[in-house]
RNA sequence: GCCGAUGUAGCUCAGCGGCUAGAGCAACCGCCUUGUAAGCGGUAGGUCGUGGGUUCGAACCCCACCAUCGGCUCCA
């Protein structure tokens, strides 16, 4: 067994490879202790490689473990991995961390880091194992956890030794640059009902640079922030005494929002929907019929009497839907139906998850249900995929990640057969539109397989919006039927579909995407109009009245503030044009242009800009 | 829900057991008549999240509640 000794400090190293860092073989990230078990062409990994961020991410992880039981002996390692820009671990200790252990446990991990201790591989079995983690109980899990044939590996550096699959960096210098970031509480295992524990989370990177370049980005994310934005903007608010997760959308971002609902309205009716409403409560016996109240029941609203009877607030719009299909005898003539609603529904969260527009408690549903024959399915997929799509590609989004869930190995409902067409048609329609997607395999919900679309923003983050749900319980339950061509009926198969998600969380997203700076076609003030004295007021008025009858939605501001300080309030606001008008533009009869975050454009005519920015929009 | 942090003027924050709780921005009133990102002066604005407690005295210490923020498997 030849181990890959390259680069361990107090081994011969070889001349001017100081910076290898680990090695791929044949497509596995390895560290230099691996012994070379089987073939595949062994590729180095170097200093400022991607994979090398994963080992010394990893390595950094367990210098901060060694560096929290220098100061914590009596705590207790769970499990500490690397994740996308850093890492964390997992530490039950008697006292929860304070922001100031953060400094204290760094120090320490500097100097671990500068005093390079190298990191050293063991392979034991698992009596030795449990043996040498007899004191350890998350430990003791997880190696009872691994499979028979699992290789059981340890990796110490200086005098800490972790449970550790592995890789690791050589040495604890190859570590340049960390901080911690944040600590947090967590579940062992992600499981609520088991030990909370203490979460440290930190940063890795392969220099000063990289780390300052990381920092700066999360302060620029903070600064898209739609929570932030949306008070600066003045877009919405939440405010306690009305209730957490409950949105007030004030003038700007309502009409952000009804720029947006009609463009919807217009693109489904385009696309074959039939708009319908619906009320916000019904009866409990329509919960019972649909299977909310038995399956739903914790994310409800409770119970309200009245009359003898009691109606719950909807978290759903499709049973309505249902009788909407089932307010006369359909034939297959009729199908497809698609009937769709902005279907304001209330579901109760639990109040740690609530986030801005992202998670809240009471939103309107960009719903669809589609109702179509066996034989309709596949093109009625590939239909309600393209034309989500073309919606999302409208709103800004170019990219786009999907996600098939399929049926479960246990509890589902509905035949074999329906799920597999179904499957296939989610495959097919995603295939066929250039969609890139996964399979969660045993992943759908009970009741029909789905596909999920995801949109990503122009930070790259990747934000869930769409889904089209097969449902083969509800037309079940609601007994909905459609005659066939044989005169026989049949039960129709029925689609769920929501586009953008929820008004609320799709418009979250649109802020932190576009920073605030709307489209055009979106800016709830495409232009303001802005005087340099107040002899211009007229003539700005004038302006602002004549780009008004032309549609175009115009801000003014004719106070008395000096004219930088009007420019920088309506370039703070994100306006897109300003129209600047002196003496000068007055007496020619023109007006400067300036354009939001591109500065000054010069002087035309009010027929010249109104024609450009009509051809813009 | 659970762990931690936070909650002071419309907003951003200072004050951390001892005088009538402060600043900047915003608002309002004046002055300035202004040309591409903050002109100057003044005025008003606060149950210090809510409720209890400790104390001669609480924004500050303790308890409970409410809300917000960061998290709560990317599995050794």
């Amino acid at each position: 067994m030849k181990a890959l000794g390259i680069g361990v400090p107090d081994d011969p190293r070889t001349a001017g490879e100081e910076d290898i860092v680990g090695a791929r073989i044949g497509g596995r990230l390895v560290d230099l202790q691996t012994s070379l078990w089987e073939g595949g062409t062994i590729v180095p990994v170097r200093g400022t490689d991607p994979d090398a961020l994963f080992l010394t991410r990893h390595t950094a992880a367990h210098v901060m473990a060694q560096a929290v039981k220098e100061l914590f002996p009596e705590a207790l390692l769970a499990i500490g991995p690397v994740i996308e820009d850093g890492f964390y671990y997992d530490i039950d200790v008697s006292r929860p961390f304070q922001p100031e252990d953060l400094d204290r446990i760094e120090k320490i991990m500097k100097r671990i880091v500068k005093e390079k201790h190298p990191v050293r591989r063991r392979r034991l079995d698992r009596e030795e194992a449990l043996g040498f983690f007899r004191d350890d109980r998350y430990k003791q899990e997880l190696i009872r956890d691994l499979p028979e044939d699992a290789e059981i590996t340890t990796y110490t550096q200086d005098t800490f030794t972790d449970l550790c699959r592995g890789p690791h960096a050589p040495h604890t210098g190859f570590i340049k640059a960390f901080k911690l970031l944040k600590v947090a509480g967590a579940y062992w295992r992600g499981d609520e009902k088991r030990q909370m524990l203490q979460r440290i989370y930190g940063t890795a990177w392969h220099s000063r640079e990289e780390l300052k370049a990381y920092l700066t980005r999360l302060e620029e994310a903070k600064k898209r922030d739609h929570r932030v934005l949306g008070r600066k903007l003045d877009l919405f608010s939440v405010v306690e005494e009305i209730g957490p997760g409950l949105i007030l959308w004030h003038p700007r971002g309502a009409l952000v929002r009804r720029i947006l609902e009609d463009y919807w309205r217009e693109a489904h009716d385009r696309g074959g929907y039939q708009i319908v409403y619906s009320p916000h409560v019904g009866r409990s016996t329509l919960w019972k019929t649909s299977g909310h109240l038995d399956f739903y029941k914790e994310n409800m609203y409770p119970e309200m009497q009245l009359e003898n009877q009691s109606y719950f607030v909807k978290p759903m719009n499709c049973p309505f839907h249902n009788h909407i299909y089932k307010a006369r005898t359909r034939s297959y003539r009729d199908l497809p139906l698609r009937y769709a609603e902005l279907g304001t529904v209330y579901r109760f969260e639990r109040s740690g998850v609530l986030h801005g527009l992202l998670r809240v408690r009471g939103f309107t549903q960009d719903d669809a249900h589609i109702y179509c024959t066996e034989e309709q399915v596949k093109e009625e997929i590939r239909t309600v995929i393209r034309f989500s799509l073309e919606v999302l590609r409208r709103c800004g989004f170019e990219e786009f990640a999907s996600y098939i869930a399929t049926r479960p190995d246990e509890k589902y409902v509905g035949r074999p057969e329906e799920w597999e067409l179904a499957e296939e048609a989610l495959k097919e329609a995603a295939t066929a539109e250039g969609l890139e997607f996964e399979v969660d395999e045993g992943g759908g919900a009970f009741y029909g397989p789905k596909i999920d679309l995801k949109i990503k923003d122009a930070l790259g983050r990747a934000w869930q919006c769409s889904t089209i749900q097969f449902d083969f319980n509800l037309p079940e339950r609601f007994g909905l039927e459609y005659i066939a061509e044989d005169g026989k009926p049949r039960r129709p198969y029925m689609i769920h579909r929501a586009l953008l998600g929820s008004m609320e969380r799709f418009f979250g997203c649109l802020v932190e995407h576009f920073a605030g700076a709307f489209p055009l076609w979106l800016a709830p003030e495409q232009v303001r109009v802005l005087t340099v004295t107040e002899k211009t007021v007229d003539y700005g008025r004038e302006v602002a009245r004549i780009l008004r009858e032309k549609g175009i939605r115009v801000g003014e501001d004719f106070g008395s503030d000096k004219i930088g300080k009007k420019i920088r309030n309506a370039e703070t606001m994100k306006v897109p044009f300003m129209l600047i008008l002196g003496e000068r533009d007055r007496e020619k009869s023109e007006v400067s242009v300036r354009k939001h975050g591109e500065g000054d454009l010069g002087a035309q005519t009010l027929e010249d800009f109104c024609r450009s920015f009509l051809a813009e929009v």
